[in-house]
DNA sequence: TATTGTTATACTCTATAACTATA
DNA sequence: TATAGTTATAGAGTATAACAATA
């Protein structure tokens, strides 16, 4: 084994920077979005991407792509926001096994009560102390990495697809 | 109200490429941790906080700072630690309110069987997309942000702070 | 046989509040 | 009175595996 360390001290700061700007960002706004409009962060992001599909209706699976857990897990988040009337689940007309989820006017509603203090928290909190042109700069740096994350699936838990995780066809 | 968003195309960009890039790189950090050393990732950063220290002791407040959790919570995961040998809890002989954590060296060992792991992941992961240019980039922005966001306390949650946050004194 | 989704279950983590003790 | 830490307890979230139904 070689003495050479697999990360430089840069990268080690720009790691640690990073987990702690995610989780002190996600805890701010996890409390809003609490507070505010009664909602986890994962419920928000589910009732967000049916929110900006153009029909407001997604199928489950389509809706787990990217949110990041089991497939029990949306089925446990999903029938909370049904049970708050925030979201309706139908069954689609072409392929019985889907489930389709179409957010409510009350889901909008929410969303449309939740959403301003949420852009003022990471406008605050992430964008205070960074320029557009930084803002700029972020972005192209970590589009590349998440599509590079995406398309990666974790070494260990190779099997399944545990996540979103595309798999090569 | 005005009809401006309160965050650009750009912003809402670089948030949720943050966000996921976040969640994804701590989900296969979690995992290999989970794995290769029965750890989870804030009992690993407790560790790594222990053993990074010149004397390997930390009281437990100073120990909590920058993790983000409850005193409760602190306590519930030092004791894990503690059950599993990899840390000794003791007196502190000049405040006898004060609890000192040291790690054992079972701990190191443990931090040393993971360590290679985790960084093999987070240089994949995370900076195999980036030239070492955009590392230090990413480290320059990312480290004021961190900076104003501890010295932030969240709007709704002003009272005592909760987590390792600062107040102004 | 593969895919979609649900259920049951068990477990981990987190948070709140009440408590003890020292300063 | 304020601080350091623990405990009790309750709730939310997650994962696994077994399952049913459809393709």
């Amino acid at each position: 084994m070689s003495n050479e360390p697999l990360l430089d001290r840069t990268q080690l700061g720009a790691y640690f920077a990073l987990v702690e700007v995610a989780g002190l960002l996600r805890h701010a706004v996890d409390q809003q979005l609490r507070d505010v409009g009664d909602l986890s962060y994962v419920q928000f992001q589910l009732l967000a991407r049916l929110g900006e599909s153009s029909a407001g209706t997604q199928r489950m699976t389509d809706l787990a792509d990217g949110v990041v857990y089991s497939r029990s897990g949306l089925t446990y988040q999903v029938s909370l926001l049904e049970k708050a009337g925030l979201l309706t689940r139908g069954a689609s007309p072409e392929d019985e096994r889907v489930v389709t989820v179409a957010i409510t006017e009350d889901g909008r509603e929410r969303l449309a009560a939740v959403l301003p203090g949420h852009a003022a928290i990471v406008r605050d909190l992430l964008f205070g102390p960074l320029s557009h042109d930084d803002a700029r700069t972020l972005e192209r740096l970590l589009e590349p990495v998440r599509d590079h994350m995406r398309s990666a699936p974790p070494r260990s838990a190779a099997s399944r697809r545990p996540k979103g995780g595309r798999e090569r066809p």
